[in-house]
DNA sequence: GCACAATGACACGTCGGTGTCCCATTTTCA
DNA sequence: TGAAAATGGGACACCGACGTGTCATTGTGC
């Protein structure tokens, strides 16, 4: 705790949060009996870093939010134009797959939950208004709906690389192509 | 069970299985209560339609695959090209998200299962190997990957309808266009 | 080598979901 | 109307996951 932090205490929880954003991201029911075989941990060892059940809950939506935050700062700065912005976006976040999926497959899952940032105020609806209003993505469909189809893309490329259909130097370009064409204005 | 499936009968199992349907193709580990609850039924009544757990997965499984199949044979006999007759299955199901979902969300939910038709023996891929033969799919991406963008269309769209964000009857008219345009060979 | 932190294996008690009865009440139909 | 069918709801035992603790073993820094 104090300063004796030594590498070991961070890789296991690394380790640990790893292993609860893979296993969680595909069934939140998952027990922790599964997450600590995962992260190749034994229970005991789990609850001492996360005590109960919701700690490790919370402690994972922090690092998600964290994480994700990263990457749509990188993904901005890096941009000139809404759609190029969406695009990079997209391409980053495929690598966090995991924890998106933890994040956002269920939209109640951390309604009440003190450490929820509400993706209300993330500017991702307001960056697809700018990419229609520019004419990059049809206008007639609701941003909420593109969002949608955003993860959905996100979701099975991530599967596929998992489970090696697709490699995974080919998942951010494949994922950022089909979201761009599937969705361009009617021509 | 003879002559006496009195209407009642049929309707509180078809209710049931809508529930069971409705509900698993969401959390798969939801428990048998809110599954009788989300029917309108009590937990005694579903446990005289179905003993255990199990016999309602049953159930749900090869009705789910009857009315896939169903669907299917329908989409199959109005259509002459194979890009055609994709779109028509796609949009045929749409209307079958919760089945779709409850079947196809986790490969590994029903290894094993005796009623469960492994979905390599249907002509999925094939027909997806045919469109893209046929210059309306680009032949670079692996078919099966093309099927979760598939489903994954299924699924955003369904979800879609659900919360209100698009309009029913715009529904598989959305999911197809995507699915064509975003999978179209590069031009 | 010695102290001390970290880990793993095991042992409880608790709690929710499941499966099984049983009985009262409502609904259906002859 | 009256019998049969169908349903609702409670009581109970069982089981697995969870939360918590203890104790022996490992290994890390001094």
């Amino acid at each position: 705790m104090t300063t004796t932090d030594s590498g070991v205490r961070q890789r296991t929880r690394r380790a640990i949060l790893e292993a609860a954003a893979a296993v969680w991201a595909r069934d939140f029911s998952a027990s922790l009996g599964d997450i600590a075989d995962r992260a190749e941990v034994s229970r005991s060892t789990l609850h001492r870093y996360f005590p109960e059940r919701q700690a490790l809950v919370d402690a994972l939506l922090i690092d998600s939010q964290a994480r994700l935050e990263e990457a749509w700062n990188g993904a901005l700065a890096v941009s000139s134009t809404a759609i190029e912005t969406v695009e990079n976006i997209m391409a980053a976040i495929v690598d966090l797959a995991d924890q998106i999926l933890f994040l956002f497959s269920d939209p109640t899952r951390f309604v009440g939950n003190p450490h929820w940032t509400s993706d209300e105020d993330d500017g991702l609806p307001d960056l697809l208004r700018a990419a229609q209003s520019d004419g990059e993505l049809d206008p007639d469909i609701d941003p909420h709906f593109v969002m949608g189809v955003m993860y959905s893309l996100i979701y099975v490329t991530a599967e596929s690389v998992a489970s090696g259909t697709l490699p995974r130097h080919k998942a951010a370009e494949t994922a950022v192509r089909i979201f761009r064409h599937g969705l361009s204005p009617r021509s």
